[in-house]
DNA sequence: AGATATATAGATGTCAATATCCATTATGCT
DNA sequence: AGCATAATGGATATTGACATCTATATATCT
């Protein structure tokens, strides 16, 4: 349903979601949410450059959210890491269905749909309780 | 959201559907579908034997669903090739959430489950004008 | 029985996602 | 200035999904 690293990336927001002042360093993210943490580096990469998180180096440095977690959505998140895509035509390329997708793919395509928006209808914040 | 091989196994059941009397032999069913005949035939195998399709060798053999299309959903066909795994505990193992599921983690799993929910009120059959 | 058409089985190859490692750069502290 | 801390970048495994190939078993037809 949703990647490895999707799921990678939502724990260390969500961790970072609950520290919402500090800034946290990357290995103490990896500890508390078990992400690998050498994998995590590469990850949080993604995230600051999506500009959802923001980075410091240096002692005392981490990362920190750049906006309230309110305001980040899980939809946000996966699109940071991993995009999901809608299916825009149909992988046949039937001529029958140039400009207007085939029943099966209109479905499937839907239910994505659906999948998007209840992702971005949760925040982050609606999920703090989630990590120690 | 769906595997490759999941778009496949779709295809060729939608194919089978719209011609529910004939068997069809498994390089038709790949030309039709455009999917890649050796590997189509790894997937008409775990068709046959979840009992979804019947397969019958030699001259004017082929495959051909065992129940009316209008009794297939897509989640079935979806779960025969590539099941989709719901969350049942935590992947953090924390000892808090042993018994329910963390805030992210249900808010996950109950996306996921209405994709199943989706996909399972979808027949083959109102897809059966998919294919030519 | 022989020829042809078809599914089945198993071995093997390819590639992207996942994961690791090491060197480098930037920052704060003493 | 020098040291410790932390992110960044790049090279390199590892793994599983996807795909191909070849050989074999089974059925139909003449």
């Amino acid at each position: 349903m949703i990647s490895q690293t999707a799921e990678y990336a939502l724990r260390a927001m969500v961790c970072l979601a609950s520290r919402e002042t500090e800034a946290l360093p990357g290995h103490a993210i990896a500890q508390i949410t078990q992400v690998p943490a050498s994998y995590l580096h590469k990850i949080m990469k993604q995230l600051v450059s999506s500009e959802l998180v923001s980075s410091q180096r240096g002692p005392s440095g981490g990362f920190r959210l750049t906006r309230p977690s309110s305001d980040i959505s899980v939809l946000d998140v996966i699109m940071a890491v991993d995009p999901i895509k809608r299916i825009s035509h149909c992988p046949l390329n039937l001529p029958e269905h140039a400009h207007s997708l085939c029943p099966l793919h209109r479905r499937i395509d839907d239910t994505i749909g659906q999948t998007c928006e209840a992702f971005s209808q949760t925040s982050l914040q609606s999920m703090v309780e989630s990590l120690p």
